[in-house]
DNA sequence: TATATCTCCTGCGGGC
DNA sequence: TGCCCGCAGGAGATAT
């Protein structure tokens, strides 16, 4: 399940392999992975094909490969299962192969995709205090791992909110590339429970939720990633080790790492939410 | 306007 | 063995 750590995987390596390559010809197999771009398969072949990758960006689930001559740029998501792989263009279709393009160097381009919750589109380049990035990705807050991440106004913004901390955090205009897994080992590590009000915390506990957020965020990049069920892979195909560094997501009736009580699942927003009945007390 | 809930989708695994 | 159902969850749409 892709977040800020898996997407940021993909993007060194697409960095890596596929930047300076031109795109020859893609191939869209699934409409739904190109469901974003609304002008239809024909206008975004037209707008990629014949054109050099000139970098490849990111803003927390969102990455993009920006195309010369740089005013716009093929966005991406991954959604539940998405992935980018660089394989050789005789190599065997993938079973959920969606979308294929060829590029210079001989090698494809892939987007995988069993769920289809993903997709790729094109969007102008537009200036959004001071960094440039898609328009489609205008509404999506700093990251923590982007060096412009202000923690003073998400603290700012949290307390101005009355919704429970979790919510928030999986909220992307609030602060982006947070998802259920890293949200759950964030609150873990405050000793907050998911349930309680952004309101009602203390300034230096919701700057002490945004760090642990972060630091468990690159924690997981140094692994290469979290990998559950091989649907997250680098663009190599490679899985990622982080799972064997959880302390809440999935554990549920295991001990906690840090007081021994058996570890609690209860549904929130329709997903599961992982916690410790004695260290994150609900409100 | 802010917040909460629903919906999309596919494959796996458990229960019968 | 095969069928049914619950589950996984990001983000936009819709409801409150």
């Amino acid at each position: 399940m892709p977040e800020l750590p898996e997407v940021e995987v993909v993007r060194r390596g697409l960095e890596k392999f596929v930047v300076g390559s031109t795109v020859e010809s893609v191939d869209f197999l699934h409409p739904r992975s190109i469901r974003r771009h609304v002008l239809g398969a024909g206008d975004l072949a037209g707008q990629i094909v014949g054109h050099r990758i000139v970098s490849a960006d990111r803003r927390g689930k969102y990455l993009w490969l920006v195309l010369d001559p740089g005013t716009v740029a093929i966005v991406v998501h991954l959604g539940m299962s998405g992935q980018m792989l660089v394989q050789p263009a005789d190599a065997p279709a993938e079973k959920h192969l969606r979308i294929r393009a060829r590029l210079s160097d001989g090698n494809d381009l892939r987007f995988v995709d069993q769920r289809t919750f993903g997709g790729w589109a094109m969007a102008e380049l537009v200036t959004v205090d001071g960094t440039a990035v898609p328009d489609s990705v205008a509404h999506i807050a700093r990251d923590p791992m982007d060096p412009r991440f202000d923690v003073e106004s998400v603290v700012k913004t949290l307390r101005g909110k009355h919704t429970e901390i979790k919510r928030a955090l999986l909220d992307q205009t609030v602060v982006s590339g947070v998802g259920n897994i890293y949200a759950d080992e964030a609150l873990w590590r405050a000793k907050i429970h998911g349930n309680r009000l952004t309101d009602k915390l203390t300034r230096p506990k919701l700057r002490e939720i945004l760090d642990a957020a972060r630091s468990v965020m690159d924690a997981a990049l140094s692994e290469g990633g979290t990998s559950f069920d091989a649907l997250y892979v680098n663009v190599n195909g490679e899985s990622g080790y982080f799972d064997r560094s959880l302390h809440a997501y999935g554990r549920e009736g295991e001990p906690c790492d840090r007081c021994g009580a058996p570890m609690r699942r209860e549904k929130f927003m329709n997903r599961s939410s992982y916690s410790c009945p004695v260290c994150q007390r609900k409100r």
